[in-house]
RNA sequence: UCCUCAGUAGCUCAGUUGGUUAGAGCAUCUGACUGUUAAUCAGAGGGUCCCUGGUUCAAGUCCAGGCUGGGGAGCCA
């Protein structure tokens, strides 16, 4: 291995160097080669560049070896940082030397297109992919801009304990785990602690991983995922309300202003991000019952007539793609076209027939959510597809308030002015991506969360202390949950979860 | 747990009504090309058709059971 040196920059700080002989440290992501020439895109995490290496200038021993560069291979370059508009980032290297940290063994990574499965064996590795370098950056940002929100706004951080000992909240199916012999399970949220804390402390959030165990097999649900969980003495919903708009509002802001190239990598429509400066509609359980039956129109918009013709333009879809396939393998079978054009039309199938696997998933879904939508019981809690139909009639985030008192945690509080109901909201994020936060006022008369505790037949010992901070100085108080990962995949618009955390873990998924 | 889709080369996939020796692209190797952007072009090597059993002269293809994975329902952030 070639000795270490202080002396090297990175990609992203190269237009202070332009015009200068600059040592770079990365990777192979790709190489080109023609006669005397050889192209490489070094990436070192902090960007991506296009170097050059010409025979006659960094010679032939040296030429020959950047020739057989494997992708992946770690490599030094030394060269001159050239101004170049064609290329990603407007700079091109024009390497003078090149040495050899270790020429990679075949990378299993190719650069076509392959299974989620296969990826996520090779999780280790896919990260370093560029898509997943920008969510990851992404991720960074927000994870940034929470912290900097709430400690711009007189929070604390205090986190809550992982190993709880009794199933907190006694609806979601926990870890257990073994804590010196005694039952331990690893915590579903840090809720409880959350209002413990604040009572210290005024203001807190809590940044950590939450387990489920759940057998939820979809692409909104992890395992093991990270939540943040503000808790505010002094507020009640609507305050509440306030604080959790302007909060998405600041962390959707800061990823348009700080990964302007990330979202062009992930082909991000920002246009959909930009919407957030607008007001956040503020809905009740009730009219969003409605909304979603389609008894009420939203703008114009009725949820069972726009799923309906959902319906129509998908099957549409499916016959267009099905013409078109035919027509393109019929010109791949004319004589005389040539192979560039035959790969091209190859490709274009293949394309094709992926979109159409997943129009038919959706024209076997959509019946079912109509039905579900026009059958929703008033009262019910909303399911994927419910918060899926209701976010389409909106452009921005909505929060959904006043819940019906039997399907929300024993601890959220009766609203004064809607009995039956709590003063809990929920936050869907629009483009059907669904609840990206959960939280509400908590219930401060110590009578009422003990008759809860009875009624939801949860162990009474096991809340001693919760009940405590209703008899020392109970205030009205209120917080929320973000979930981490469901925000990123709303902002960064992807299709599954799994992909906005480093090394996801959800059913079946342990390695790598 | 239920519904649904899939499993063929290292990867992504094609394989017609069951019919000769199972194909393509990428990747790998050899060669060509001085400006490539998933470079291109010529050639070569590469197979437990998920498993078990059944039907048949003949099974990648049909039938039954199982395994693994994707998506959805339930539950949730």
């Amino acid at each position: 291995m070639i000795p270490v040196t202080k002396d090297f920059i990175r990609i992203q700080e190269l237009s202070q160097y332009e015009g200068k002989e600059v040592t770079l440290q990365g990777w192979v992501q790709n190489r080109r080669d023609s006669k005397g020439i050889v192209f490489l895109i070094l990436r070192d995490g902090s960007g991506f560049l296009q170097c050059v290496a010409l025979q006659e200038k960094i010679g032939d021993t040296a030429f020959e070896e950047a020739k057989r560069l494997s992708l992946e291979s770690s490599i030094r370059l030394k060269g001159l940082v050239k101004k170049d508009e064609k290329q990603i980032g407007g700079f091109e290297l024009e390497v003078n030397s090149l040495e050899i940290f270790e020429n990679a063994e075949e990378y299993p990574i190719g650069k076509k297109e392959h299974g989620v499965d296969f990826l996520m064996d090779h999780r280790h590795l896919w990260l370093r992919s560029k898509r997943q370098w920008a969510i990851m950056r992404i991720r960074n940002t927000v994870i940034f801009a929470i912290h900097e929100f709430f400690q711009q706004n007189g929070f604390v951080e205090m986190d809550a304990p992982i190993f709880t000992g009794n199933a907190c909240e006694g609806t979601s199916t926990l870890f257990e785990t073994d804590f010196f012999e005694e039952p331990a399970y690893l915590s579903q949220s840090g809720q409880l602690y959350g209002e413990a804390m604040a009572m210290a402390m005024g203001k807190i959030y809590t940044f950590g991983p939450t387990f489920r165990a759940e057998k939820s097999k979809t692409r909104r649900h992890l395992s093991e995922f990270w939540m943040i969980e503000p808790e505010m003495a002094f507020y009640d919903l609507d305050m509440t309300m306030d604080v959790i708009e302007e909060f998405i509002r600041f962390v959707v802001q800061r990823v348009l202003d700080k990964n302007k190239f990330e979202l062009e990598v992930l082909e991000r429509d920002v246009t959909k991000l930009e919407v957030v400066t607008q007001k956040f509609p503020r809905i009740s359980y009730h009219d969003a019952v409605a909304m979603i039956k389609g008894e009420k129109d939203v703008n114009g918009k009725n949820s069972i007539l726009t799923l309906q013709d959902d319906l129509i333009q998908t099957q549409e879809r499916i016959l267009a793609i099905g013409k078109e396939i035919e027509e393109r393998e019929l010109a791949i079978k004319t004589p005389g076209m040539k192979k560039g054009q035959i790969t091209f039309n190859e490709e274009k199938i293949r394309q094709l027939k992926v979109e159409v696997k997943d129009l038919e998933e959706a024209e076997r879904n959509i019946p079912q959510w109509i039905a579900s939508a026009q059958n929703f019981v008033y009262g019910n809690d909303f399911g994927g597809s419910d918060e899926t139909v209701l976010t389409r009639l909106f452009e921005t985030p909505i929060m959904v308030y006043n819940w019906p008192k039997a399907i929300k945690a024993f601890y959220m509080k009766e609203a004064d002015d809607a009995p039956g109901f709590v003063r809990g909201v929920d936050v869907l994020a629009p483009e059907g991506y669904g609840e990206i936060v959960g939280g509400g006022q908590r219930e401060t008369d110590i009578q009422i969360l003990i008759d809860a505790i009875h009624h939801h037949e949860l162990p009474m010992e096991a809340f001693e202390w919760y009940l405590d901070l209703r008899r020392f100085g109970s205030v009205p108080h209120s917080g929320f949950g973000l979930g981490l990962e469901r925000i990123i995949c709303w902002v960064c618009k992807l299709p599954h979860v799994r992909e906005a955390i480093p090394f996801p873990r959800m059913m079946g998924r342990l390695l790598p």
